[in-house]
DNA sequence: GCATAAAGTTAGACATGGCTAACTTGTATA
DNA sequence: TATACAAGTTAGCCATGTCTAACTTTATGC
């Protein structure tokens, strides 16, 4: 163990280079990682509302069936996943039945969808395929911070 | 049920607007969201080995303590998340001491650090304040394809 | 050089999100 | 309308990633 010289190391260098991350204290660092660790915790409840809304407004309504195929996974993960959902507000549903969204997880589904649209818009915009931007918009539209969407928005709207 | 409903309106869908996502078989959405989750399986071990390889530079060794007091973890969380990163070989570990990346280890650490940094330097370029880039990128850089990565170097390097 | 504090480990609990196998319900058709 | 197939559910397994509590080892300071 090294702690004397840990901190003087660390002394020294937050006091060079002060807008470093590096160089701010671990506690930042823990939120960042814990802000993420949230972000995926919402994530799966977010694809599912968005996706869910969209088989409502294709189909009239969401089987489960219809989202374990979009979704990649099987039956009883999409049944379990909905459990969650409603036990969260999210989703409604009755044994056997397709499911619908409660007024809170509609909400959420067009704040999500308008999300993603954004996203994919921009990358689209600064030269990526439609393709890969769906592909990477899935997955980075979970992680934009407000301001950033509305630099994305930006970015979009220009021209 | 209401399938051959569904049918009709599918085949009508995909004719109509053949690029647009939603209208692309249920294989293409499950394929993504396959891929996100094989990114957050990922996610983990890259954040771990990143931060890994920052501590042995500016402290010459990476303790746990320093671990869980940046990752915002307890000890036995990063206990555990070691034991399967040594497992997968990219780290190497001997009790009570500190840890070390190998070989693979360090490939990936260096891989992650030069994408976050690409990330970063992007959004700031947006015109996204140096913190909130630093956040977001946490979340992002995981979800970034090769494809998106040149174009954010493109950007970050016009001028 | 020994006592104590700090760091690390182990054990065990829990939620999430995935799976297969087996069963029940609903639908469609012969 | 009876039956067979499709859809949905239940039970139970597993890995991941988090935690607390209790214990062991290492390092520090007097």
């Amino acid at each position: 163990m090294v702690s004397s010289v840990q901190m003087d190391q660390k002394t020294a260098a937050r006091e060079s280079q002060p807008d470093d991350i590096e160089t701010r204290p671990p506690e930042a660092r823990a939120e960042m990682f814990q802000a993420v660790r949230a972000a995926h915790s919402r994530e799966l409840a977010e694809d599912y509302v968005e996706l869910i809304a969209e088989l409502i407004t294709r189909f009239g309504e969401a089987r489960p069936v219809d989202i374990a195929a979009r979704m990649g996974v099987t039956a009883p993960t999409v049944a379990k996943t909905l459990d969650r959902l409603a036990r969260d507000g999210l989703v409604a549903r009755a044994r056997y039945r397709s499911v619908f969204l409660t007024e809170d997880g509609a909400a959420l589904a067009t704040e999500c969808r308008q999300r993603h649209e954004i996203v994919v818009r921009f990358l689209v915009r600064l030269g990526l395929d439609p393709e890969t931007a769906e592909k990477d918009a899935e997955g980075i539209e979970h992680h934009v911070s407000e301001r950033t969407l509305d630099l994305f928005r930006a970015f979009v709207g220009q021209q």
